[in-house]
DNA sequence: AAAGCTGGCAACCGCGCAAAG
DNA sequence: TCTTTGCGCGGTTGCCAGCTT
């Protein structure tokens, strides 16, 4: 095969790629070439996690010739490995603007968000958070959202679960995400990924009306937020919010009002129940609700027959919810 | 201190799709 | 048109560190 050949010439070192992550010693084409000759000598491959060794081969010769064509790229680069294996630890592991770990409240919502639409789509999921993988966002479901479903006695996809999740958690999170960033002013300057929120002007019958334009995909368009905050809404809210700023710093804190937030750019009504309308999600947030505990929350909610469990157990408390 | 348990995460597996031969 | 190959995705497994008993 062409693409071989081509491969096997940048494995002579005719080729080579600019990309050189930092941090990681250079591995010579030599030792590269010298791993391949043993590899065929012994015909197996490994599996299991990989060594520092083969970490530095595999990164290497990728920063020199470039990913893709990763059975090629296995046997040039020396690594006794499979091409997929190899793909898989250079995109959720080597990759230079992998991010790992710390899970951030925004980060979590759009999670949350998207999934309520998306379903397992991971790999689309990830997409809209720059540095996270499909598998890492996997797995913080796996273990993170699917641990309070079961504590809740219920299943992650069923609609009650649901209910919590827009009723309780993305409202907390909202919360969350504009408390850390009124407290560290100028934290959420516009960057790439930073959706801009604006205040929406003629408003209905004094409703102050919010809407989020998320910018963080460059191949889609961009997702509108909206929320409405009812006419009691605290003055101060109001007051905190300037015309054009950005997600993290200016997301109006929730007051004494029953507030309606749209995902999507669809209208949607969780106080009137129609959640879940088509193409859009929304969570209402009744009174100063997020100021009680989580039982208190959930109780305030208006969904039926839930079997919120114990709640000694701290599963719901607010640090909890947030890692 | 040791054994058992649990959660988090890296890695693997199987399937489907698309492109090339 | 059929077969092969490469790739990507979602589901699952297994290891290991930390925690509990």
């Amino acid at each position: 095969m062409d693409m071989d050949k081509e491969y096997y010439k940048a494995c002579m070192g005719m080729e080579a790629l600019p990309m050189s992550p930092a941090g990681l010693s250079a591995v010579t084409t030599e030792v590269a070439m010298a791993a391949a000759t043993a590899s065929e000598d012994e015909g197996d491959l490994r599996g299991g996690p990989w060594t520092a060794e083969e970490d530095m081969l595999l990164v290497d010769y990728i920063s020199k010739h470039g990913e893709g064509r990763w059975n090629s790229l296995a046997r040039c680069a020396g690594l006794r490995r499979t091409g997929k294996s190899c793909r898989l630890r250079w995109l959720n592991y080597l990759r230079p603007d992998v991010r790992r770990g710390n899970i951030t409240p925004e980060e979590q919502l759009l999670i949350l968000d998207l999934h309520s639409r998306w379903g397992n789509r991971w790999s689309k999921i990830a997409q809209r958070l720059p540095g996270r993988t499909d598998n890492e966002v996997k797995n913080y479901w796996r273990t993170r959202v699917q641990k309070h479903a079961k504590q809740l006695h219920c299943d992650v996809n069923s609609d009650r679960f649901r209910d919590v999740v827009r009723q309780v958690w993305m409202p907390r999170l909202l919360e969350r995400i504009q408390a850390e960033s009124s407290s560290s002013a100028g934290a959420a300057a516009a960057g790439v990924g930073v959706p801009a929120l604006t205040r929406a002007m003629g408003s209905p019958a004094g409703a102050s009306q919010y809407h989020c334009f998320d910018h963080a995909s460059s191949g889609e368009p961009s997702r509108k937020v909206a929320v409405t905050m009812s006419p009691d809404t605290s003055s101060t809210l109001r007051s905190s919010l300037s015309p054009a700023e950005t997600y993290g710093a200016h997301f109006p804190a929730w007051g004494a009002a029953t507030a309606t937030a749209n995902v999507d750019g669809s209208m949607m009504q969780c106080g009137g129940r129609e959640c879940g309308a088509i193409g859009g999600d929304q969570y209402v947030i009744h009174g100063d609700s997020l100021s009680g505990s989580w039982s208190e929350l959930l109780a305030a909610t208006d969904i039926p027959d839930f079997e919120f469990g114990n709640f000694d157990d701290n599963l719901w408390n607010l640090e909890d919810i947030y890692c």
